[in-house]
DNA sequence: AGCCCACAGGATAGCGCTGTCCTCGAAACA
DNA sequence: TGTTTCGAGGACAGCGCTATCCTGTGGGCT
């Protein structure tokens, strides 16, 4: 009793079909595909004895069948760089409670922060024939655009707006949001700021970017108070980079870190070493995690539209997929500064 | 200039198929599928021609004909009740790590905690024919467990242990881990310990139990220090959790919180209200996140291996695809206390 | 009364692949 | 040399569904 489906063909599935919900149903399995489908030009009658044959046998279109005949499937990819922060989970739940209800299945792929890893699940994901993609950034190999604009699929742009020229985007301004961060703390009276990135991804890089020019613009600008390193955003780097930062250079009086884990992290190691916050150095986050209210001092952050950005970016990508108009391709959701305990 | 693709037939895909691929390597359309498929029975050389026509075309195969004419698609489903902390994110990773190499896509399911939702994901995905199946955990509906078992789809399950009796499942015992935080709080002195769980899930449940038990077989049991709630678990309410247990039971000396995020937020409130850890209160948490090495004081906590399950239930799962025959149907990975600073 | 049109519902064919035979030639044996 | 075996490769059919065309009926028109 391995296998309780008794059918002999390995090739069938041992599934209710269409045709088995037709002949109950005293209808053409077409006439039961429409009324399954809500294809309006089937009679109410009809299309509820369809319904209940259905019901009755338990029956489930089989996709791929479906996608095969259509060449359509029923389906949208999702790609972001990690899972491995709230950042992105909040936006694909966002994205599901949009796709879902709609019948549509989400695949959700990882890049973990690789442009290469990124066209893998790009060129596997084509062949799925999703109705549409979600995407993270700009950045993306050369390949992976072409693909992307050869295969026609519609394709919106999740988190950044600053080089989404042309292209169908949703987020906020990486640049405005490093810009903002450093004009709060500017107008806390800091003088000497340091930025902290880790990941490297561009937009931690667009972040400083505006950090940078805001510090330029008021003469603040101090090449080296940038500590950038590739390695992946954590709690406990966070405390290592601020501890190196103080050692290397104990005159500065803000920092402003790229990701609220690395803030949070920094928070720590300053209790440990007895570093006041904010009285000796500020510290702006970026994100604004759940936990950053709670922490001690409170963390102030640059709030990001996570679960908008997702809800946004699969509204405007089922108005692409309809063929619709498109009012707005470029969506500034904007951030805000939460200012706390921190600074 | 909408679609680059030319083909006046909307049921075609536009992209190049296992035909075209024969047609040019020199070889009939099944040899073709069998030398992608690397079945043996095909020449080297025909093999290596198919290859070569195949890269020079791009071709893909399509996932959809391959699923309807074989009866099986390439597809593995995992369903967890949560995205939102690293926990499932870390076991999610090493599945992936695991079935991408093999071309295995993975769909991934979030049932938010909820057997409904869990019910209709796994009825979704069963449409799709998966290979196999990975679920989280036992609790389920009584319909989402007979149409997993008329199924006849290989399932893992991932986590617990403690009454999978005639299952496949890879983890380890809540029960087990609930008594060892109990057994190294009463090993440190404490004689008045809380118990402190949100969510309420069923893993949540079976540690508190294994806590209760060992405090009953100390003779230090209190039905009163048990604090549960059915909200979800996160870092502020913990805060307000350790408040209101410190609140009405001043007395108690440590606390064992059923997930890390909640006794990070307990100890940025005790540090807030000056209450001592973990001279006048030793807190310990559960998961072992990757911050609670880094807080303040650092926080003892029952490491959980959440990699080794996702890799290890992927690798049972592949077997049991295969046909293979299980030396060991249940794999207890175990769990690893991290006593620090906080206990 | 005769005509046309609209529309509900059905017949047909095929999406792109693979399971199941079957063929055919060469190697291995008596 | 004749017979058998074996294995590489091909022909065929069909997985379950839907796009497309077609049929037949009823209502509105002249």
């Amino acid at each position: 009793m391995t296998t309780p489906k008794n059918d002999k063909n390995p090739r069938t599935t041992g599934r209710p079909t269409l045709n088995e919900v037709a002949r109950r149903a005293g209808v053409s399995p077409i006439t039961a595909s429409r009324a399954l489908r809500g294809i309006p030009s089937v009679a109410e009658e009809l299309a509820q004895r369809v319904r209940e044959a259905a019901s009755e046998l338990g029956y489930v279109a089989n996709p791929a069948a479906r996608a095969l005949a259509s060449a359509r499937s029923q389906t949208v990819a999702v790609v972001v760089p990690s899972l491995g922060n709230q950042l992105f989970v909040e936006t694909l739940e966002a994205i599901h409670a949009v796709m879902r209800p709609r019948g549509l299945e989400v695949l959700i792929g990882n890049s973990h922060y690789s442009r290469d890893e990124e066209e893998d699940l790009i060129r596997n994901y084509l062949a799925y024939q999703p109705r549409g993609l979600l995407l993270t950034g700009f950045e993306r190999t050369e390949s992976a655009r072409r693909m992307l604009e050869s295969s026609g699929i519609p394709c919106v742009y999740m988190m950044d707006l600053d080089s989404g020229a042309g292209l169908h985007c949703v987020g906020f301004s990486q640049i405005r949001a490093g810009a903002a961060a450093a004009e709060h703390l500017i107008s806390r009276g800091r003088r000497r700021m340091a930025f902290v990135g880790a990941q490297l991804d561009q937009r931690t890089l667009l972040r400083g970017e505006g950090f940078r020019r805001a510090l330029q613009q008021a003469g603040l600008y101090d090449p080296a108070l940038e500590l950038l390193t590739p390695r992946p955003s954590s709690v406990g780097l966070g405390c290592e980079l601020f501890a190196q930062l103080m050692a290397s250079h104990p005159q500065i009086d803000a920092i402003f870190f790229g990701n609220d884990d690395l803030a949070h992290g920094a928070l720590l190691e300053a209790m440990r070493r007895g570093v006041k916050i904010p009285e000796q150095v500020a510290v702006i986050g970026f994100n604004d995690l759940p936990a950053s209210s709670f922490t001690v001092p409170r963390l102030s952050s640059i709030r990001t539209p996570r679960e908008a950005i997702g809800r946004r970016a699969a509204e405007l990508l089922l108005a692409l997929m309809a063929g619709q108009p498109i009012a707005e391709p470029v969506q500034d959701i904007g951030f805000e500064l939460m200012a706390r305990e921190s600074t």
